[in-house]
DNA sequence: AAGAAGTCCTGGGCGC
DNA sequence: TGCGCCCAGGACTTCT
């Protein structure tokens, strides 16, 4: 799903297309989606920086106001104007035939003729328009808990350090996967690359957080650190219909090592893996190679 | 108070 | 072909 990988993805294609944009007027079709602020307070902003926080997103306008996008599990930010590549094709399959269409809620226009389209099928994202000194303030982002370094910090938030990491898991008797996912302990993991690190670090899922030894810490650590640059690396996992803002997919899907891979081989045993459910959500493991 | 479970929402996949 | 049913999940709300 959209994690720290994905949103990052999302972060620098926007840094490249929209900086220095002007925001001319904001179409808002799904009136639910703007949870907070006024769409009016952006007209004539131009775009600054593009900054992450965890999961959520803030793009800053040079008049002092901000907007703070989460995109949960079906958001999409789509570009199309000036600096797009020509041969540049967004996929038909998870952006629809042609912008904007029934799932377009929100359409920034901008200068040039460049526009902005906010896309979400399920409609659990959200944005908000607010002052830019603002948006540090807001519940998600203020109770983000550190981030695992594995992308530039560019919100300026707390990083994970190894002793920080070992410090929250020893006071927990949660299960690990849910208290990896726990954006308020831990900002930026979500389900996929949670299975696939506890599986690169050999550590069952199900694991009371304190009950890992300090070499499995550091193992688990290091793990974090590495599905989430794989992640980087490969633009992002398409599971849903995450995309770029080219509209194009990521790819560390072809590469996972368990996640949505029930019944296949284990990629280091001749074993399968397994599905269960973990706090409520999908959990996959090799139960040989994950003790 | 920590930890677990229910909630929102839609499209896709399934069975018949 | 098409209908009804169930499942997926990030983070918030509600419960035990």
């Amino acid at each position: 799903m959209p994690e720290l990988p994905e949103v990052e993805t999302i972060r620098m294609g926007l840094e490249k297309y929209l900086l220095g944009q002007k925001i001319e007027d904001v179409d808002v079709r799904l009136g639910k989606t703007i949870k907070d602020g006024d769409v009016k307070d952006l007209i004539g902003g131009k775009i600054e920086r593009i900054r992450r926080f965890g999961k959520a997103l803030s793009i800053d306008l040079s008049n002092g106001y901000s907007i703070a996008i989460h995109i949960k599990l079906t958001g999409q930010l789509i570009y199309d104007g000036p600096g797009k590549p020509k041969d540049a094709r967004p996929s038909e399959k998870l952006v629809g035939k042609s912008l904007p269409d029934r799932h377009t809620h929100i359409i920034f226009k901008l200068g040039k003729g460049g526009v902005l389209y906010y896309r979400d099928i399920r409609q659990f994202g959200w944005i908000r328009i607010l002052k830019t000194d603002k948006v540090e303030t807001l519940p998600f982002i203020h109770e983000l808990g550190p981030e695992p370094p594995a992308a530039k910090a560019i919100g300026g938030q707390a990083l994970l350090t190894p002793e920080r990491f070992k410090e929250i898991l020893g006071k927990k008797k949660t299960k690990i996967k849910p208290l990896l996912m726990d954006q308020k302990v831990i900002g930026g993991i979500g389900n996929i690359y949670a299975n696939d690190a506890l599986f690169l670090a050999r550590i069952d899922p199900r694991r009371p957080a304190n009950s890992l030894s300090p070499s499995e810490q550091s193992k688990l650590y290091e793990a974090i650190l590495e599905v989430l640059k794989r992640g980087l690396k490969y633009g992002g996992a398409t599971e849903i219909n995450f995309v770029n803002p080219l509209g194009q997919p990521g790819g560390y899907q072809e590469h996972v090592l368990v996640y949505g891979r029930e019944g296949e081989r284990c990629k280091s045993c001749e074993g399968k893996i397994k599905k269960i459910r973990l706090g409520g959500r999908g959990t996959y493991l090799c139960t040989k190679c994950q003790k």
